[in-house]
RNA sequence: GGGGGCGUAGCUCAGUUGGUUAGAGCGCCGGCCUGUCACGCCGGAGGCCGCGGGUUCGAGUCCCGUCGCUCCCGCCA
């Protein structure tokens, strides 16, 4: 870091001083982290941004200091001037950046006393987490966090050198808009001036940026704010930051290349050990096929099996009766773990809360046979190819599930993922990144028999616009890890196209004017091919730190419930306010 | 909207089968201490057991409701 500016409080950072530096006089300023009274000596911790400082106060050498020390506790906010001195070789602290020296205090000020802070700033164990963010600022001074958002911080600006080298220009769209179907329920803002009508916070800047490839700024990025009104989770809030990028005069890979140089370079300034890129490509159906979902996480094995051919014809009418019924029988080998039968049954009662109607256990005994409940429906042959097509060894515990596909491969996935946590098989210090691709273009929706978009309604089709079901689209998601870190498309720029795409969704040619009218006109001018990518910040960040929140790399973030314990946001406005925007309460609930 | 976990001192937690006066470590306060760095030693204060109701002779413990935090499903790139 730089110097600080020498002032009356400071002329040097606490992580700054080091045995070079022993014999000048400095000044210092930061926090109490910790202090240390042995009644003759007192020794402080002082802490700032930098890092910290073993402060040293005799009482014959500086007695008005070494008084004032004695009424300092745990983050009072102080500046202290004195000498750097070299530590006696036994005194030297190899834990601490600056344990080679300490700061023999001639003065010291206290700028701010503190209450005694309702937990510890000094240690990293573990905390409720309303109370984190009830008092985030204190929680934010933790090394812990402040690292994560230092980390944040050198992560976006990687982002943007990167990106700027390479000929991108950050343009901002605007938070107040309209509302756009990215699938998510908008976050609605009443309008003063016109009222009835709503703007909506951005789900994505997706439109905003596809008018900038048509405007001809051929690429464009920008870290930027997006807001989805669905139930938060782990690694997903309310509001959160993605990298938008568009280019124009594309195809999948210039924007896969690219991003693989602007990732390579985020995850080496985040000590983050990944394989060099070019990334593996997996199509969608592999990895629904082999891990059960479109986000697996490769760092373990459990792959999902096939069984189907195996046991077609056997006796076993769980099995038999799946495929008969146009099902599969697929499965997976745990490994030689000896679970109980009371976790067997919670893993059955998880795979029939995801849908399946049941699981089928059996452990490999020495023989090949199985132990398990069906091991006397199935013919020793049957037995034999399961337990190999599983490589089972004995002691595997192997786990089936008969069902139709689009039921046995998440459920499975589900397992797959749960046992590898609860065995502890995730490896925390190898990661994996590669890209999902050829995904299809629309799912199905059985009970109102629509086409939905897998990715959004603006990603270009590619194969027999008459066949829907068999459509692939040209997108493309950026799997690090098990998390979705990002995904983006070539989108359509053609006028027919889109407006073919939004018809099979269900938008007929005058919703589709109403609601998107300026996409389609603008259609019309010469829009180039173009195509792009988000990435979602928070994740990348979480993910790169260690994090198993993206809480835990934001600064103030809302709580699982959606709220912010700091600012008590959401919070009830009066009615005059309200009136203001033409509005009135259903019905009025007390204000908290 | 649904399911699971948690809620006891400022913090992190323990609390047996429902049984007398609810505990520990850290922190805090006071005293002692000139080389500590998780300083040490001695002493002390600190509790609406989330909240409301119920069962019971008796509830931190059991039941119902409710609130908060969290994980997951639904939902959602």
């Amino acid at each position: 870091m730089n110097p600080p500016r020498p002032n009356p409080f400071r002329d040097t950072w606490c992580g700054a001083p080091d045995a070079t530096g022993a014999g000048k006089e400095i000044r210092v300023a930061g926090w109490v982290h910790r202090r240390r009274d042995h009644g003759g000596l007192i020794f402080i911790d002082l802490r700032d941004r930098s890092g910290i400082l073993q402060l040293v106060l005799h009482p014959d050498s500086a007695p008005e200091a070494f008084a004032a020390a004695q009424r300092l506790r745990a983050e009072h906010v102080v500046s202290a001037a004195g000498e750097v001195v070299r530590r006696e070789a036994q005194n030297v602290n190899p834990s601490l950046p600056t344990g080679e020296v300490e700061l023999a205090v001639s003065g010291l000020a206290v700028l701010a006393e503190a209450d005694t802070p309702p937990f510890p700033i000094d240690e990293e164990g573990p905390l409720d987490e309303g109370l984190r963010l009830r008092h985030r600022m204190l929680d934010l001074r933790r090394p812990g966090m402040a690292r994560a958002m230092a980390l944040r911080h050198e992560i976006t600006a990687a982002m943007r050198a990167e990106l700027n080298g390479r000929d991108f220009l950050e343009i901002e769209t605007p938070m107040l808009t309209r509302s756009t179907p990215e699938g998510a329920r908008d976050f609605l803002v009443p309008s003063r001036t016109s009222h009835g009508s709503f703007y909506a916070l951005p789900q994505s800047p997706q439109l905003f940026k596809q008018l900038l490839m048509m405007a001809g700024f051929e690429r464009y990025y920008q870290i930027v704010r997006c807001f989805r009104d669905e139930d938060p989770r782990a690694d997903r809030q309310p509001d959160f930051t993605q990298l938008d990028v568009e280019m124009a005069f594309v195809e999948e890979d210039d924007v896969i290349e690219m991003m693989e140089v602007v990732m390579a370079r985020v995850f080496a300034v985040a000590d983050f050990e990944i394989a060099p890129p070019p990334w593996e490509r997996v199509p969608y159906d592999e990895a629904m096929a082999r891990y059960g979902t479109d986000r697996p996480d490769r760092r373990f094995g459990l792959e999902i099996v096939d069984l189907s051919d195996a046991v077609a014809q056997s006796q076993f009418k769980v099995f038999a009766g799946a495929i008969a019924g146009g099902g599969v029988v697929r499965a997976i080998n745990v490994g030689r773990h000896e679970l109980p039968r009371s976790e067997l049954d919670s893993l059955t009662e998880a795979a029939q809360q995801g849908g399946a109607k049941g699981l089928v256990w059996a452990f490999v005994q020495d023989d090949g046979t199985w132990r398990s409940p069906v091991a006397k429906f199935l013919t020793e042959e049957e037995l034999a190819a399961v337990t190999q097509r599983l490589h089972g060894k004995p002691g595997d515990l192997l786990l089936a599930v008969a069902d139709r596909a689009e039921v046995a491969a998440p459920v499975l996935g589900m397992l797959r993922l749960r046992l590898a946590l609860q065995l502890g098989l995730i490896p925390d210090d190898r990661h994996d990144a590669f890209w999902v691709v050829d995904f299809p273009m629309f799912s199905h929706d059985e009970e109102s028999g629509r086409w939905d978009p897998l990715h959004h309604p603006f990603t270009a089709p590619e194969g027999d616009l008459d066949d829907p079901g068999a459509l692939r689209s040209r997108a493309y998601d950026l799997v690090v890890d098990g998390w979705e870190l990002g995904g983006g498309s070539i989108r359509i720029n053609r006028r027919d196209v889109q407006e073919r795409v939004l018809e099979l969704l269900g938008i007929g040619p005058e919703e589709a004017q109403a609601r998107f009218g300026f996409l389609l006109d603008a259609l019309r001018y010469g829009a180039p091919p173009h195509g792009g990518v988000a990435m979602g910040l928070d994740r990348i960040v979480a993910v790169t730190a260690g994090r198993a929140s993206i809480r835990d790399v934001i600064a103030f973030p809302k709580t699982a419930t959606g709220a912010d314990p700091l600012t008590g946001a959401p919070a009830p406005v009066g009615d005059d306010q309200l009136g203001e925007l033409g509005l009135q309460l259903r019905a009025h609930r007390p204000a908290g």
